[in-house]
RNA sequence: GCCCGAGUAGCUCAACGGCCAGAGCACCGCUCUUGUAAAGCGGGGGUUGUGGGUUCGAUUCCCACCUCGGGCUCCA
């Protein structure tokens, strides 16, 4: 065998993955899941091809915790079915941060299908831990189409993957062989493998939630009863990852948003559907501001277009042929139908069509913050993430088929210049290539469009991952992910090249060769939607905004009443610097006046008494650093001046030397 | 839309089928006059999501609908 390090070491002819652990020491003895011999995993106890290169797989690793989630899936399945006498399987994959299984349960003695509950779960868990404890070996077995078909002739969503309707990523028959693992005698599951040795490796795991999932993913088929469960190889691991949860769960910009009071989702109103209350109002009318002052320096022009058009505009753009299950009903009226738009670019189309084009002005880079009207099914909503009612940062940049490149490049720049201003700094990058069975426009334009996207990419120096047939079908397209402060990704921006509506709207200018010419065009979305853009900010700054962006940047606070009238100067002088300032009178103790304003994660209080009141300063007490007394006003005006012209995101700055009177607590 | 779960005061949550549905925060009033994260007292606030049903009696049990949360699907 040759190891990972270049080692070679002699073992006996057939011997397994457990003989080359054992000989490493009782470490890899006692820890490795799989082999991985010439790159085929390989089961712990089966033979080894003889001069491999062979490397072993932890818990440790992404691979070994896939392996690990795997196995834990087996468990959940054994337990289920034997809890429910009748229950039958489908499939059980490890995803991130876990794995699932997909069980169908029969039917209940009134014919309606039976389903899980929250306390199951607990039972089931606690047979999961009996068959851990158990230290059941996984046995691995090949069989032929005709034994499997006997072995789980009771399964009928195992013989459909034997029938090989679709390639599971876990299970099913791959490459003519079919492979099935036992534990007992009377838990076998149809499964490519590899699995830990045995269930005693598994056991920091822990059921999360129970849901329904259509069988195969397709609602008309069968409903399944699915379970997920998050598996680690260590209690640590397991513990970091619920502690994540929680954390998450924290920053959840749906709590954020009615305790710090920025928006709403009255029932009143509809599904899907926010009013934005002042102080959210604050935050997202900077945000508009800053993306439309970008836009202005960035060469774009403003262009605002109507909420509604008729139904004509959505034929000649073909959204009523593949977009109709998105939009709002339609309305009738003066013996016209109409509809609420669902994107803005057939309106900037028009613009574009109105008159004759120059090369000249090419390329034309229209902008809107176009407010859109879409359609989701009311199980799909989610706070802002998922809306019916959202405003688009749109733009559609028409340009000659050989400034593609140029302009993708461009705008890479841009997008990522702007986000950084957000505080976003780790970005990823996808591109999303032709889907073969469903697209318009001929291939060589394809390509070269393709090929400048890459192009692009490479120039910037961005890595990316492809993503094959994902483009929509009207040209490839490049998603931007971006990293938020605990490691989640959200896909943000997206720049998709377009050669379809051009056709439709028939769009044409005129090049420098006097021939009349097709542009192509480009859409992109920077923020994506504002409200959707606007949740990842609450959760990435856990609701405590950053100064330039803070609906209240300081709350000016006298120590006693006969000092509110000086707050009050204070605040005034804030205000008249260009800051949002409050203060708030001295009805209640100092203390508690200073903890609300903590709770609402104000970037400032200031706090004023008899000397600040006589030498015209103030006290300093910022969200997260320690407090400083006697500031002159002047010096924290400039300060903060400083904080919100740059953009900071931290409070207080790390430069400054705080004086302790007293340590300000984090909220 | 479909599966699971939940709807009680503005928010967070109590209340075996049984007296007038309670508490903290928030809000309003009074007292306190405060130097860096919760002063005291009092007050207002509810058709327990909506509509049916079972029952002597329903916040509690059953049904339907609505809304929200977790998923499936789709995507920004």
């Amino acid at each position: 065998m040759v190891l990972p390090d270049g080692q070679t070491r002699e073992l006996p002819a057939g011997a397994t993955g457990a003989d080359l652990a054992a000989s490493l020491g009782r470490r890899a003895a006692n820890d490795a899941l799989i082999a991985v011999a010439d790159g085929e995993q390989l089961d712990l106890n089966r033979p080894l091809p003889d001069g491999a290169s062979v490397s072993l797989v932890f818990g440790s690793s992404d691979e070994g915790l896939e392996v690990l989630r795997h196995s834990t899936a087996h468990v959940l399945a054994q337990a289920v079915l034997r809890l429910y006498p009748g229950a039958t399987f489908s499939i059980g994959p490890p995803i991130t941060d876990g794995f699932y299984y997909d069980f169908d349960l029969g039917l209940d003695d009134s014919g309606r299908a039976r389903t899980f509950s929250d306390e199951d779960l607990e039972a089931i868990e606690a047979e999961m831990r009996a068959i851990v404890a158990a230290r059941q070996p996984f046995i691995r077995a090949e069989v032929d189409r005709a034994a499997a078909g006997e072995l789980f002739a009771a399964h009928p969503y195992k013989i459909e993957i034997l029938d090989g309707e679709a390639d599971d990523p876990a299970s099913g028959p791959e490459g003519g062989v079919i492979t099935t693992y036992r534990n007992t005698v009377e838990f076998v599951d149809l499964c490519r493998g590899p699995h830990v040795p045995d269930t005693g490796r598994l056991g920091h795991f822990k059921l999360m939630r129970v849901a329904g999932a259509y069988w195969r993913g397709d609602e008309d088929r069968q409903m399944l009863q699915r379970i997920y469960g998050t598996a680690w190889g260590s209690k640590g691991e397991l513990a970091v990852h619920l502690e994540r949860l929680e954390e998450a769960a924290k920053r959840d910009h749906r709590r954020l948003v009615t305790e710090l009071d920025l928006l709403s989702f009255p029932a009143e109103l509809g599904g899907g559907l926010a009013v934005w209350h002042p102080k959210g109002a604050v935050i997202r009318k900077l945000m508009e501001d800053y993306s439309r002052d970008r836009h202005s320096r960035g060469g774009y022009e403003f262009v605002y277009t109507p909420h509604l058009a008729n139904a004509q505009l959505f034929e000649t753009s073909g959204h009523l042929d593949f977009y109709a299950d998105g939009m709002y009903p339609p309305m009738e009226m003066d013996n016209g139908i109409y509809y609420p738009k669902p994107m803005n670019c057939p309106m900037h189309c028009l613009i574009f069509g109105q008159r004759q084009r120059s090369y000249r002005e090419l390329p034309l880079r229209l902008f809107e913050l176009g407010t859109v009207y879409r359609y989701e099914r009311s199980g799909t909503l989610h706070g802002l993430m998922r809306i019916r009612g959202f405003t688009q940062d749109d733009s559609h940049i028409y340009v000659p088929p050989e400034q593609l490149g140029d302009e993708i490049e461009r705008l890479l720049d841009f997008v990522l210049s702007v986000l950084n201003a957000f505080g976003f700094e780790d970005f990823e990058f996808k591109l999303s290539t032709q889907d073969p069975d469903k697209y318009v426009g001929d291939d060589e334009g394809w390509e070269r469009a393709t090929a400048a996207l890459r192009a692009a990419l490479d120039r910037r120096g961005h890595d990316y991952m492809e993503a094959e047939g994902e483009a929509a079908f009207y040209g490839p397209k490049i998603d931007i992910d971006v990293t938020d402060a605990i490691g989640r990704s959200w896909q943000l921006s997206t720049i998709q090249v377009d050669f379809n509506l051009p056709e439709r709207f028939n769009l044409r200018y005129t090049g420098a060769d006097g021939e009349v010419h097709r542009p192509i065009m480009i859409h992109r979305a920077l923020f994506g939607s504002i409200e959707r853009f606007f949740g990842v900010l609450v959760e990435h700054y856990a609701g405590a905004f950053p100064p330039w962006l803070a609906p209240t940047q300081a709350v000016v606070l006298g120590v006693r009443d006969d000092h509110d009238s000086f707050a009050s100067s204070v605040a005034a002088q804030l205000a008249e610097a260009g800051f949002r300032a409050e203060t708030v009178p001295a009805d209640d103790p100092l203390g508690a006046r200073i903890r609300r304003a903590k709770l609402g994660k104000v970037p400032y209080v200031l706090v004023v008494g008899d000397d600040d009141v006589a030498a015209g300063t103030v006290g300093v007490n910022p969200r997260s650093q320690k407090v400083r007394r006697d500031v002159p006003l002047a010096e924290f005006i400039a300060q903060l001046t400083d904080e919100v012209d740059s953009k900071a995101t931290d409070v207080g700055g790390a430069s400054s030397t705080a004086t302790d009177a007293g340590s300000a607590e984090q909220g």
